[in-house]
DNA sequence: GACGAAAGTGACGGCGCTGTCCCTATTTGC
DNA sequence: GCAAATAGGGACAGCGCCGTCACTTTCGTC
């Protein structure tokens, strides 16, 4: 889980240094060991490290008070508006949903501290569609699965193609030879969904 | 974070198909339309979705219940050893806390329940050693810097060299030209910590 | 029947990661 | 002093992913 998180800090930031921290104890001594310009922080669960009592609130507000020239973005599962309200008078500048963090996002989430200051992610519109993922599938065919599983009925796949071109920088065209390779995969393997 | 899950699956079982939901909603949806071999289940936080009054236990029996032929394994940042005894009543094989749930884990987990029947993996030593990841680096560099940074300091590189090529079945003299390409780079960049 | 959308197949250069091999200074130890 | 360990450099083939180009066939519709 922290590895996803370190993932996703060097796609948005290229040439970074990442330190992680499994305990707060941990996390604790590289705070002081080291000048950081970005921290997250995860408040973790109920009981995540037992031998400390600090609750949620206090954990953030010990990081924070002895980090106070980092910029500091809390990554929670347990999401709570009220809490961001707490924390944002503390001084922390994003309050991100786990739920609300897919990737590629940490880009604009940064992008939203640098402009605005802050940035709250809520879990606004939950993408209810299932996902499905193809262990056959590189990722570029794996997304073109994906995209295409969500078009609706009465959109062409052509169109698909060109919106999909339009979004990675690619040529139309190739998106349609990765969708082609990719269902020739699955139909190779048998794992082709029945939305063909 | 669902993404890191699906990629530990996929690591795991080669040529598989993995569903992922991001809300229990969407679960049982998914088990109703198809059938599971395995499940993992994260019965998330408080409030995870709020539409909802579930509890965890609630959570994972009802998805157990509905598919008695799939093999289930919860995996929770909020780890509880009567818990495990709890769910493990229900017919769940496998309790896993996030914290102990490393890159590589999970063929050793499902090979576990395959040998015993279940597995349970709880906070035991939690590696204490703070993790620090380059993005400059290449996995493979980024996994000898790791290693030799955790050298004590009476052990020659040359050991660690042997060490690793047996652990990752190349060659020692390969691991240690991947340590000092790993090490230029990071002279390159200035990002050379103070551990040599 | 003609035309376009869609499906199915084959091939190519570029690039990065991997794993291997070779060659040279400099430092450390006995 | 000599040998081993360490540091530093350059080169290579294999492989998979990426992005592109070209060709044929089937199907539905107008």
């Amino acid at each position: 889980m922290r590895l996803a998180l370190v993932h996703e800090l060097q796609a948005a930031i290229p040439a970074c240094v990442v330190h992680a921290a499994a305990t707060i104890a941990t996390a604790l001594e590289l705070i002081e060991a080291n000048q950081f310009a970005l921290i997250l922080i995860d408040p973790g669960l109920p009981g995540y490290d037992p031998r400390s009592e600090m609750d949620r609130l206090k954990t953030i507000s010990t990081v924070v008070e002895r980090t106070p020239a980092a910029i500091h973005i809390v990554i929670t599962g347990a999401e709570s508006a009220q809490e961001w309200e707490e924390v944002r008078t503390i001084g922390v500048a994003g309050y991100i949903a786990k739920n609300s963090l897919k990737p590629g996002t940490m880009t604009a989430i940064l992008q939203s501290i640098a402009d605005h200051g802050c940035c709250v992610g809520l879990m606004h519109e939950t993408s209810m569609s299932p996902e499905v993922y193809h262990a056959v599938l590189s990722p570029r065919e794996q997304e073109l699965v994906q995209w295409m599983m969500q078009r609706p009925a009465n959109i062409s796949r052509k169109a698909i193609y060109d919106q999909l071109g339009e979004h990675l920088n690619i040529d139309a065209a190739s998106a349609e030879r990765y969708y082609k390779r990719a269902r020739a995969k699955l139909l190779k393997f048998g794992q082709l969904p029945e939305s063909l």
